[in-house]
DNA sequence: CGCTTGACCTGAAGTGACTTCACGTCGGTA
DNA sequence: TACCGACGTGAAGTCACTTCAGGTCAAGCG
């Protein structure tokens, strides 16, 4: 699979997949004879699995913790599931900062509502 | 109220505070003879208020935006209020990721569990 | 009384995670 | 033949803070 696609696919852009090998974020990527990178379905997998990770507010730290365990092979699964079940857990507390800025929000939205009310 | 006690009850950081103020995401803070900052209730209002757009991922220019129209004075209301709606439905995008993620997350917590119990 | 400690101040430099830039290669297509 | 778009590279730039270097001042204490 081309970069292109995998970029579509996993919603990293192009450069920032180039900038997760090149960093470590993943195994250096197959190349085809042409020099150009030939991504396989675990590649796609894994980046898929990294956006999703990064785009709820992983620590970037982490991320790479949790690369190098990949890495490393089967033997790290336990360890991964770990970190995953932490993600997990810090899921929820995302979902409380929501919850509490919606509250917010609602408020001021109606303290706006109310003082647009006595300026008409 | 002190720079330090804004800190702890906001959630920003007493540097990121004072960022914030160089920046112009919020007014010139008033200053006591000594110099040092003193927060009013306001103040403290608007940077908690901030701090809960910013952990809830509003991008920094809208952020600057929408400080550039509190600081306009009441008149913005309007505009303001249309900004926060639109933060606010942001906020059930963020909902979305993090249900994806969760769901992505349980079927890779089971993988892995299931692949622990064929090794075990 | 001098001395240290801690909270505050400032402007400037550093950081991390990307992004953009400048430039080059290659396989089509008009 | 000329140009296009997708891909490649290393280096520099950006953004939102954070850290650093250096200073003021009030309070506590031997």
């Amino acid at each position: 699979m081309k970069i292109s696609e995998v970029a579509d696919r996993t919603g990293l852009s192009v450069t920032t997949i180039r900038y997760y090998e090149k960093s470590g974020l993943c195994a250096a990527i197959a190349r085809g004879p042409d020099g150009k990178r030939r991504f396989s379905k675990n590649d796609l997998d894994w980046l898929t699995l990294l956006f999703s990770l990064r785009e709820t507010g992983m620590p970037a730290a982490e991320m790479q913790d949790f690369a190098a365990l990949y890495l490393k092979g089967s033997a790290t699964i336990p360890e991964r599931k770990a970190r995953l079940a932490a993600h997990d857990r810090r899921l929820d507390e995302r979902q409380a900062q929501l919850d509490r800025c919606k509250a917010l929000l609602a408020y001021k939205l109606a303290r706006y509502a109310e003082i647009m009310g006595e300026l008409a």
